[in-house]
Order: C-alpha cells, then sequence, then structure tokens
RNA sequence: CGGGGCGUAGCGUAACGGCUAACGCACUUGGUUUGGGACCAAGGGACUCCGAGUUCGAAUCUCGGCGCCCCGACCA
C-alpha cells in the first residue's frame, strides 16, 4: 500500500476528549475514528488489525472444533422473553415506524439455543459448537477507555452443546488452552491470568481471562503459587477457588476482562425446551457452555500493553503490515529504487506499507514510529551507495545495513522466527 | 444513573460584555529544502453545540437542552 493513497491521517495533537493510550495512539495514527461515545469506525489500518485478530481468534476455535456461523444482531423480541432477558439494562432496542420492537444482539444464546435445537435432536448430532464473529450492542452506562468499553464492538462467541456434564467439563477445559493460544498470538499472553469470577444464576463460578493493564477495570488477585487469579467480586470465596492459596501469596492488580467462559449448563436448553434422545430414546435436556471474547477489545489491551513513548509496537501476527518501506530524499533514482524494492516484496506477498510520500525524514520517522509496523526499511541516496537498505526493528533501538539482493531472505527469516 | 469538568475552522488552542472572532497544525498554489515533526510567499476554510433570555451590544452573563471526557455506581 502507498502511504500517499492511504485513507486516514497521522496527527501530532492528541484529541482532547481521549485519554487512554489505546485511543490516542489508535486515533493519532489514523487507525480508528471516534463516531460518539463508545462507537468507533475502523479505517484501513486499523481494520487490518481487526481483521488479523479475528483470524487468529477463528483459527483457534477451528481448531478445537468450532464452526463458524454468522447470526443475526437483530433479534427476536419474543425469544427474550422467555428467558427474562428482554428487560435487562445493556439491551438496546429498536423501534419500527409501525411500532414493532427488536432487540440488538448483546449476546446470542436466545438465538443460538433454538438454531441448535431445530438441527439436533439425537446424542449423534452431539456434541458440537458454533461461533460467530459479529459486532454485539450494549447500553453501557458509561462507555470508556476507548476501544476497550464500547457500545458497539466486535466479539467472538461460541456455544457448545452437550449430552452430559462430562463432556461439557472437557470441552470447557479445551477452550481455556486454546484461549491462551490465541493470548500466546497476539504477544500479551505474559500479563493474562486465568480467573475465578463470579458465574451468574446457573453455575457458581466462571472463568474469565485478565490481562494486566492500569487501563483496566477490574481489580484481581493473583496467587503467586500457582498463576491463577480472583477477581474481587469473589475474593471472599478464596478457599472454594484455590484452596492453596493463602490471602498472603496474592498480589493484587488492576485487569482488563479479555474473555470469558461459562459453564451455561442448562440454563438456556431448558428455558427453550432443547431435548435430545439418547441411546434408549430417552429425552435428555442439553448441557451448554458459552465462551466469549471480544477482538476489538484485544486490539485496545494490545495498544495498552505494547507501546512506547512513540507510538505503539505491534507483534508481527497482528501489525497492520509486515514493513514499513520509507523513502527518504527527492533523488528520482532513489525513488525509482524505492519503487522497485516495494513492487519486489509485493510479488512475494510481504505485505509492506510504502512511504512514497514527499515529506521530510522526520516527519515519516514519526509516523512509522507512531503506526508501529514491525521492520522499518529505509531507502536513500545513502543507503543505496553500497547497493543496500537500513532495517530497523521496531521493538529494538539498533539498525543494521542489509544488501538489496538479500533482503527478502532477511525478512522472510525475521518473519518466519517467533 | 450520581458527582466534577469541557463544548470556538478537520485537530489543538486564544479572545476584558465592545472594531471584520485570532494563532499553531492540517489543507490549496508557487518556490526553496530533504536522515528525526523544515522554510518563504500567497490563499481557502467558523451561523463560536442548539434554543431562549439579559443588554445599545453576547463566543463571553443567565436559564434550558444536547454532546464529550473523567471519578463513582453498574457491567448474567
Amino acid at each position: 500500500m502507498k502511504q500517499s493513497k492511504l485513507f486516514g491521517k497521522t496527527t501530532k495533537e492528541i484529541p482532547k476528549d481521549e485519554t487512554s493510550i489505546n485511543a490516542q495512539y489508535l486515533i493519532r495514527g489514523g487507525f480508528i475514528d471516534k463516531s460518539m461515545a463508545g462507537v468507533y469506525t475502523y479505517l484501513p489500518l486499523g481494520k487490518r488489525v481487526l481483521s488479523k485478530i479475528e483470524n487468529i481468534i477463528r483459527e483457534e476455535m477451528d481448531a478445537i472444533g468450532g464452526q463458524e456461523i454468522l447470526m443475526p444482531a437483530l433479534q427476536k423480541k419474543e425469544d427474550w422473553l422467555i428467558t427474562g432477558r428482554w428487560d435487562i439494562d445493556v439491551m438496546m432496542k429498536v423501534k419500527t415506524y409501525f411500532d414493532k420492537e427488536y432487540g440488538l444482539g448483546w449476546t446470542h444464546e436466545e438465538v443460538v439455543t433454538p438454531l441448535a435445537k431445530k438441527y439436533a435432536r439425537s446424542y449423534k448430532d452431539f456434541p458440537f459448537s458454533l461461533y460467530q464473529i459479529q459486532t454485539k450492542f450494549r447500553s453501557e452506562k458509561r462507555a470508556k477507555s476507548g476501544i476497550l468499553r464500547g457500545r458497539e464492538f466486535s466479539m467472538k462467541d461460541l456455544y457448545s452443546f452437550h449430552t452430559n456434564e462430562e463432556d461439557l467439563n472437557q470441552f470447557y477445559e479445551q477452550s481455556k488452552k486454546a484461549y491462551f493460544k490465541i493470548f500466546d498470538r497476539v504477544g500479551i499472553k505474559d500479563k493474562t491470568y486465568l480467573t475465578f469470577a463470579a458465574g451468574g444464576d446457573f453455575s457458581k463460578y466462571s472463568h474469565e481471562f485478565q490481562t494486566l493493564t492500569s487501563a483496566g477495570e477490574d481489580i484481581i488477585y493473583i496467587c503467586n503459587k500457582c498463576k491463577i487469579a480472583i477477581n474481587q467480586e469473589i475474593i471472599a470465596d478464596l478457599k472454594n477457588c484455590c484452596p492453596e492459596c493463602g490471602n498472603k501469596n496474592l498480589n493484587k492488580k488492576k485487569a482488563i476482562e479479555t474473555g470469558n467462559i461459562f459453564k451455561l449448563r442448562r440454563r438456556f436448553s431448558e428455558a427453550f425446551n432443547f431435548k435430545f434422545s439418547d441411546e434408549n430414546g430417552k429425552e435428555n435436556v442439553v448441557m451448554m457452555g458459552c465462551y466469549g471474547m471480544g477482538p476489538s477489545r484485544l486490539m485496545g489491551t494490545i495498544v495498552e500493553l505494547l507501546n512506547d513513548e512513540k507510538g505503539i509496537i505491534w507483534p508481527k501476527s497482528v501489525a497492520p503490515y509486515q514493513v514499513h518501506l520509507v523513502y527518504l530524499g527527492d533523488d528520482k533514482v532513489v525513488l525509482k529504487e524505492a519503487e522497485k524494492i516495494y513492487e519486489s516484496l509485493q510479488k512475494e506477498k510481504i505485505e509492506v506499507l510504502y512511504d512514497d510520500r514527499n515529506e521530510s525524514a522526520g516527519v515519516k520517522f514519526k509516523d512509522s514510529d507512531l503506526i508501529g509496523v514491525p521492520l522499518r526499511i529505509v531507502v536513500s541516496n545513502k543507503t543505496l551507495k553500497n547497493d543496500s537498505v537500513e532495517i530497523k526493528k521496531r521493538n529494538d533501538t539498533g539498525f543494521e545495513m542489509i544488501m538489496t539482493s538479500e533482503l527478502v531472505d532477511y525478512i522472510r527469516e525475521y518473519l518466519d522466527a517467533k
């Protein structure tokens, strides 16, 4: 992508009504644009990051047998009345000209349960799991912290269906592992803790995945022994969650909830009378679990964690581009060489953002630091004297000179490295 | 939803109740620059959030509304 044609602009000034790091850097870098409180547009750069995060999640959900579907955001009022959740305050409602009401989905049990019931009646159909990545709507009383808590946001929600509790438990454990794989791949695993949290009216506890950051809204207590955390909301139940952790081993921290998994058990299958026939032709109620994770919140969390005073430091896995090719000077020969490199990298299917703008070196470097692409390649008459380019890693201060002819191999090696 | 703060050009800010609402960034045109946010010159862009009121006169004061941010509450 030629930066001169890229829609969106970097800015020097911080929007005065945004104080969170993620919002400031993402807006300044031209990743997102605020539409209203808690509602953002993802600009080309931001959309690329979001898509990459979504694809990582997609791959890991597929790996545990999840099948991707897409359910409606516009939902039937009747099904919400069945579960008694129509009048919950986070529910956004829309009304037509003729006063017909619909709900905007903030979760999808009310859609997925009737759906699953329609197609799965025999024990032979189980277990299975369905997921989607979709826009959710929640009427947050107070949207805050950029894309960490919005009223409209991207969410992956997976629902699993089982004939018995052991099978649910087994899948539940599998999903924990899948979640940590995702956190690992997007570069925030070492700050993310499995956390005991309140379970609601259908199971005593749920598990959250809490990522340590000062921008977080939750207080968790991390057990120094077992590396498991407990949400402040249920800290009184400490002994049940983690018997071996005494009070003195706990470390109090602020964190953001980056995932949440629930054993729904029979809460929704009972409400919708979702039963299956077992081997003996006897009917039993289906067991369910749900597993949520927000790609947009994950994106904000990554920015909160991985940045310096100059801008964002994207992990390779989710960076909008892999390489930022920067050309300096106004020399026609240099420009031509830069174009050549740009084309050769594109031919090699390397994702490259090419700063072809007629800006001063300072502007280009500042923008490059802000956008935070992992590898920066500088082409100037200085580097070309030696038939080489300069390569700098965003997360490193030094740089090295590489022969132009060896550039593709260098990049490949860097990208393939863990 | 309670408390606090703020609404002036795309963004950041300035302007005692008193001339045509000023400046920086960004934008347009021309020229000079080109390894860490360059310079010169000439431009364009504002119903000062909306509505009422006070006043000879309102961006400025008063009231109401709307919006935005922060703290708290809330977040199966």
